[in-house]
DNA sequence: TGTATATATGACTATACAATCATATACACA
DNA sequence: TGTGTATATGATTGTATAGTCATATATACA
């Protein structure tokens, strides 16, 4: 496995929007299945599948406590990168209505 | 559109691998697409695919000059990232040799 | 033990994506 | 105008992904 390859499977996590929505909810702290799905108004079962798909390419812990699991970001870079994403996509979205760009 | 799906445009981009390898080539400046595919190893079509689409994207410039056209990135946030996604996938690396995580 | 709650997973479908090959387009210049 | 170089694109293929439904598993507790 080369470089990029490592580099795009931690990327590639954070490139969709459901995803997002969790990142976004775990901001301020662990939070168990039943209340993040509600809270990204998505399936139970297709919440549990993302938050299992971000546990194995490293960005959550997992936390099991009586019949709930708590799932909490591991590395404060990944919220850095959204911010940074945000940022890039308010310039383009600004950006487009503002002057025309050479093509 | 909300603003999760705007934010995963972006962040999908760069989840890929032959378009983070054009992101680290084109680190030091504009380069025309015939310098990028033989230094990636890609296709001509394959690249000229994958740089059409960073542009579209909104995080590569285009420039035309006679007749190549030269590319270059359009926003230094981008390098961040992958260096933050870089140090992401390095502390995982090293920690996944360490002591294991709790499940 | 039976029941309720919380989470995960198998099977499936629809869609998106990357890569390839062949070919088209655009420009430069003899 | 004809030839070579640079880039883009149509058509196709294989594979990955997200989401859904139904169901399995695990824990708590009466």
């Amino acid at each position: 496995m080369d470089k990029t390859h490592l580099q795009a499977e931690i990327l590639k996590v954070l490139g969709q929007p459901t995803r997002l929505k969790i990142i976004d909810l775990l901001h301020d702290g662990e939070r168990c299945v039943c209340e993040i799905f509600p809270a990204i108004g998505e399936e139970q079962s297709n919440t549990s599948r993302h938050l299992n798909l971000m546990v194995s390419s490293g960005i959550l812990f997992r936390r099991k406590e009586g019949v709930k699991i708590f799932y909490a970001l591991k590395h404060p870079e990944i919220l850095e990168i959204v911010d940074l994403a945000t940022r890039v996509m308010t310039q383009e979205i600004t950006g487009r209505h503002g002057l025309l760009k050479a093509a």
